[in-house]
DNA sequence: AGGGAATATGCCTGTCAAGGAATATGATTG
DNA sequence: CAATCATATTCCTTGACAGGCATATTCCCT
């Protein structure tokens, strides 16, 4: 059971970068480190957290650590938007975003 | 042009409840505070912040605003899942579990 | 055992966002 | 125009978190 949400985890743009690079292949963290341009201790912080949210799963290969992505936690946010997803299905957006102008052309707003 | 992340203005536990509450239906404020049981003024600054990332739209009626979900932008995250959705297409989750599993009793890892 | 490489952890500081309370805005009715 | 209702905005305080830096840990090699 993960200790951290993943919304919130994945709310910070490095972490998305880091999951984007660990979705091609896994990766150990100088190599990381060395692609995102970032000081050594920051990566591992990152990746710490992402483990809390079970987003990574470590593999020890001596004194490296190879981090791999695990996308089990990410179904979540698929299972959280599919009655969203419903909405764009049989609603279509142009015609969505045509009547949202016309309300908006009436009176300012957001 | 929204002028807020959708990843980070989605990471508030009572941002998405407003949002599963709009996916419903369209509600006004007042509707919002006492179902939410929160502070009216809260409940209109999570509003705003929705807006800014154009998660919500706002049909003004009289005094009251009435809020409508707005699903467009949540495609976005939609695609981001997308190279992520592969990886459970063809991987077999409770093979993949079972192999995490033999890892982590060779050495206690996150 | 000692030294060095790879990685993790702790501490500090600045920033940002949430919640609460008070107040301001805007529209409606009399 | 005054009063009132619905909603928005501001100010304040507090807590969380990212980044930078220094340091600790763990493992390998000889």
């Amino acid at each position: 059971m993960p200790t951290r949400d993943v919304f919130s985890v994945i709310a910070d743009p490095t972490r998305r970068q880091i999951l984007d690079l660990l979705c091609q292949r896994e990766m150990g963290v100088g190599e990381l480190v060395e692609t995102l341009g970032l000081a050594q201790p920051n990566v591992s912080k990152h990746l710490r957290t992402l483990g809390e949210a079970d987003l990574v799963h470590v593999r020890i290969d001596g004194p490296r650590r190879h981090y791999r992505l695990r996308p089990d936690r990410l179904r979540e946010l698929e299972e959280w938007l599919a009655p969203y997803r419903r909405m764009w299905a049989d609603r279509l957006d142009a015609l969505e975003r045509h009547l949202d102008q016309l309300d908006e052309t009436d009176h300012e707003e957001d």
